[in-house]
DNA sequence: ACGTCGATCTCGAAC
DNA sequence: GTTCGAGGTCGACGT
């Protein structure tokens, strides 16, 4: 780890340059200004923020408030950096689509540079995934005698529909899964499925919407379309999957125990 | 500017409570597993990484690529911070929905705590508005004799469609603007429009998608929904917009040159 | 507070 | 390489 606290321009500008060429992450403090041109183009007038150029090469600018950055670049992108008497510039470049952002130092408060080792694993746990799985594992808590095909959802070309089966009748069941509530646009993909699906079975088909909740303008519209709505949430979800042999979310659930 | 490399635990810990009692914004590199748990819940087995809490409360956790975080929390959430003898904790809450993200550092190599002046100005240059807006001062680039209402979107309770008016035989339109590559999506959105007004106006009603393009999918869906396609690119409207008043564009014109 | 929609969305998978 | 769907999407705007 190297650390320069007010640094000179040319000193700064040296230490970034290391970091950039060895791969490291660079972070960078002081009053800049931000030009960027691509898909769309901002700029940005002077102002104190901080950048970070990560060991993959993408960059971000941060204000010092927000979540998200003002401006940046993504993974992979070419860096040039110059240094005159007073201004130390950065311009990273990405090839398509062609987008250029620079940045203007005209003051540099702090540059920190280091290699990072991370080798952790990332976990996720009672994604829309889980809850697919919840279902395949244990149908009935859709609906008594409903039998479901593989995970495969192009299974008889229904589309990209999360679930396709057969109800206690023979019908075709189209299922979408959502995580959180839904509204409009979840019953209109549903539609799109079971679309898809009565072009391609030749028997009924019926389209069931699986979400904790559904909301009010998704209800009329569900009725309108003649589909169907059950109420699941994740955490019954995890409760099913914590019994299964799920290697991750059964650590899951002896984490919360 | 206050920054401590390779500092103690206890060292750590006092910073950076100061630097977040006095709303500073904060950033630390060092070894951490971190937790999040709200929505849906992750786990990050340990490695080295970097975290910024802004002077808003908002805190991102960085690993050394990619361009996201991988855990966050907003603006405006609560901090608990605690020190045992070998770990640094920090707790970050929201409330609405209810999410916890923890981080625990088993090291911290840098802290560095600074209060941040920006008052720079942010200026975005062609968005799917500016896109919106060069229709409306020049209506012939989509079609001769169209008239466009103002751009109050609510207009005889047409949705929420980009734009309505009316064709030289008196036809209802509804346009629906992209400044990117326009899909299946995109149509359906439009159609839902289209249909929307239907009911509202007691005239035939034509709908329209401008965009730079539409895809081989979009096609077939516009084709069969008797809706129609001109292309429009985002820098066309820029051109025409630099002859306008609009002082933002006119600025940007003039930087170009 | 909820609903709706845009975004330099990013990311990943499928075709 | 393009297209398409998902996201703890976020953020902005309207109701």
């Amino acid at each position: 780890m190297r650390v320069l606290v007010n640094p000179s321009i040319e000193e700064a500008c040296s230490l970034l340059r290391e970091g950039i060429a060895s791969h490291e992450v660079v972070m960078i403090i002081g009053e800049c200004e931000v030009e960027y041109e691509g898909r769309a183009s901002s700029s940005l007038t002077s102002g104190e923020r901080f950048i970070i150029i990560k060991q993959d090469g993408s960059i971000l600018v941060h204000r010092p408030e927000g979540y998200e950055p003002v401006n940046w670049q993504p993974s992979g992108c070419t860096y040039r950096v110059s240094a005159s008497k007073n201004e130390l510039k950065v311009i990273a470049t990405r090839l398509s689509p062609r987008e250029v952002l620079s940045v203007l130092f005209r003051r540099v408060d702090l540059i920190a540079v280091t290699k990072l080792r991370d080798e952790g694993v990332f976990s996720m746990y009672v994604s829309e995934e889980d809850m697919k799985e919840a279902i395949m594992i244990n149908p009935s808590i859709i609906e008594d005698g409903l039998k479901l095909y593989t995970l495969e959802k192009s299974l008889e070309g229904a589309g990209y529909a999360d679930i396709v089966g057969e109800d206690s009748k023979g019908n075709f069941v189209v299922i979408e899964v959502k995580r959180v509530p839904a509204g409009i646009d979840e019953v209109l993909q549903l539609a799109r499925y079971v679309n898809e699906a009565k072009h391609k079975v030749n028997r009924p088909v019926r389209g069931i919407l699986v979400a904790p909740s559904l909301r009010k303008r998704g209800q009329v519209l569900l009725e309108q379309l003649k589909l169907e709505f059950r109420a699941l949430s994740p955490s019954k979800c995890v409760k099913m999957l914590g019994r299964s042999k799920d290697v991750k979310l059964h650590e899951f659930m002896a984490r919360r125990v």
